[in-house]
DNA sequence: TTTATTTCTGCAAGCGCTTGCAGAAATGAT
DNA sequence: ATCATTTCTGCAAGCGCTTGCAGAAATAAA
């Protein structure tokens, strides 16, 4: 293995020239600079990115903590992650916590005394208190999908009210009049201020929402069919499904198929997300577009930038998400 | 940061003696051991990986190359990875080459820079020469879902030709004596394992091999598509066909109703992998198992397992796929 | 009890890199 | 030519952990 000191030696000055010259932390004259370069060339030399990560009480790389990565959603988010972390040249070192809710905060206290300055945590249960108590420990810590005020300049996320007002605008755009709504029994925020969007959309167009049609269950494929079993008990009116996501949305478009029901004919179906199986189910799933890819980018940028010392990265904001048009939903 | 100092000043020894009981590798008397252990667990000490790893000349995590976190398949895997390693207490740093074929091996080539002994290499399309030569270089390197005869037991992968013998008797104890194939068109030996074992069951009861129906695409949805509509304009005698994947199952199927075939009922179909997407589709898709989860226990194992000393992996093995039951084949 | 063994613990150097500090060299001002 | 500045370079300590070596303590043998 070449180090710093054969470089020296071949170049004919310290150790600590040859580091500021591979650093580009200090200034070093022209000429010796050139010796150096060549002779870190004509070594090859690699710098050893433990001794690195030591001398500089920091690492190289990036932790993530994730749910469960075998969902494509948070495979498609660590899949932008690594991409966006690898053009800035840092690894990224990933988590899974399995589900239980729990882990996520182990996870990250682990990362932490491993001696991660960034990390991307996704934890949408844990209280509110606990996620600024990790905050003001670690500086790079970001906090994906979530929003908390105290941190907005530290959370990526989606604006889901602008989103469900978007999905129900589409659908009464479209004549449905009479939507219901298949929503997430997680207790977190996204699912509520959807429908939160939705209704806005809703009244601004004189409809009535107090009577709105909800059925919550657990965000999944087989929860999507309780809660459209649940809504066809209630009622037989509504001609539309705003549903909290794509799994949910496509759950109930089965359920209801099996039934017999023609879809969009009957009823229309809109999910959130635009996850693969949205293009795979049939019909193709009209849906809300989750940019998680960006979202990714700017989350490693965000965190590299709040543990650099020249901070470029100003405001905070909540990403649009963006209607998909496919087949899901009867059109005028 | 707590480091083995406090610890070692808490128990009141010196901090070789912290090392050794936090490493195992040497003999420590027990009550010096207990002492050590509690002022641990007092502190929450946590060993440092970067200089654990400078001074050990390795590093602790293991790597795993990837070719795209997004895709269902591997992102199981990469959560099976996680996971195993999680429980032996090991980190897992991912690499995603985002499909070009090249970057699997530079980011193999930087983990190794980086002092990564360990590392866990899903790539099937490059020369079996440059993975032999990376795994002369990287002992704790193993192959995941491709088999090089020279480095067998650093294999982990599933058996193709008996996964393919297996959908192919299943559909022929069904009926179905006039099977088509879609399969990949990968220049990888999976597709061809595959049709080779459904012939092998084929001939076995005296069908003719010689003539089989064949299309090839992309792995994907779409591949599926197109690969049926090849098939369709060739014949139309066929009552089954075996896939390559799920995903082209999936395709073909939805291609199939999009033309009015009822399946199972005109055309059965079986699939590989069982992903989620296969209890998604209508009708659920009959497919092989693939056992991805315990690939990816057994692929932690075996990476770690070759670099120690104490070898207690013994022979390889492929694994074996299982049969799933669904909707998408015609029973008799 | 003394001596030979065995077992355990601490010392100190080293893994490769960074950086504050101070001395050397170069530049400018007088 | 002399002294004050500024610029550059090297020294050496330190990041936290490991480990060969040797001395101390405990045990066994005589």
């Amino acid at each position: 293995m070449i180090t710093l000191k054969h470089v020296a030696e071949l170049a004919g000055v310290s150790t600590s020239t040859v580091s500021r010259v591979v650093s580009g932390k200090d200034v070093v004259s022209k000429s010796v600079k050139d010796k150096v370069e060549k002779a870190i060339k004509k070594t090859g030399y690699i710098p050893n990115v433990n001794a690195r990560a030591l001398a500089n009480k920091n690492s190289t790389s990036i932790g993530l903590v994730t749910p469960d990565l075998s969902l494509a959603f948070f495979g498609t988010l660590a899949a932008g992650v690594i991409d966006a972390a690898d053009d800035l040249g840092v690894t990224v070192d990933i988590c899974n916590s399995r589900g239980k809710d729990q882990n996520n905060l182990n996870a990250v206290k682990t990362l932490i005394k491993r001696g991660f300055n960034n990390i991307l945590l996704d934890e949408s249960h844990c209280a509110e208190s606990k996620i600024l108590e990790l905050c003001a420990e670690v500086p790079g810590l970001v906090l994906m999908n979530r929003f908390i005020p105290q941190i907005a300049e530290r959370c990526v996320c989606v604006d889901n009210v602008t989103g469900g007002n978007m999905a129900a605008s589409y659908l009464l755009d479209n004549l449905h009049n009479n939507i219901a709504f298949i929503t997430s029994n997680s207790e977190i925020a996204d699912p509520f201020d959807r429908i939160h969007g939705a209704k806005i959309a809703m009244a601004k167009r004189g409809i009535d929402t107090n009577n709105c049609l909800v059925a919550q269950a657990a965000p999944t494929i087989d929860g999507g069919k309780q809660a459209v079993l649940e809504l066809l008990n209630k009622s037989d009116e509504f001609t539309a499904i705003l549903a909290y996501n794509d799994n949910m949305a496509v759950g109930a478009m089965n359920e209801l198929q099996d039934r017999g029901v023609r879809i969009p004919d009957e009823i229309s179906v809109i999910g959130f997300d635009d996850l693969a199986i949205s293009t795979v189910c049939r019909p193709a799933l009209t849906t809300m577009h989750y940019p998680i890819r960006e979202m990714a980018d700017y989350a490693v940028k965000l965190s590299l930038d709040l543990t650099s010392s020249k901070k470029t990265l100003g405001t905070s904001h909540k990403f649009i998400p963006k209607l998909i048009e496919r087949s899901s939903v009867s059109k005028i």
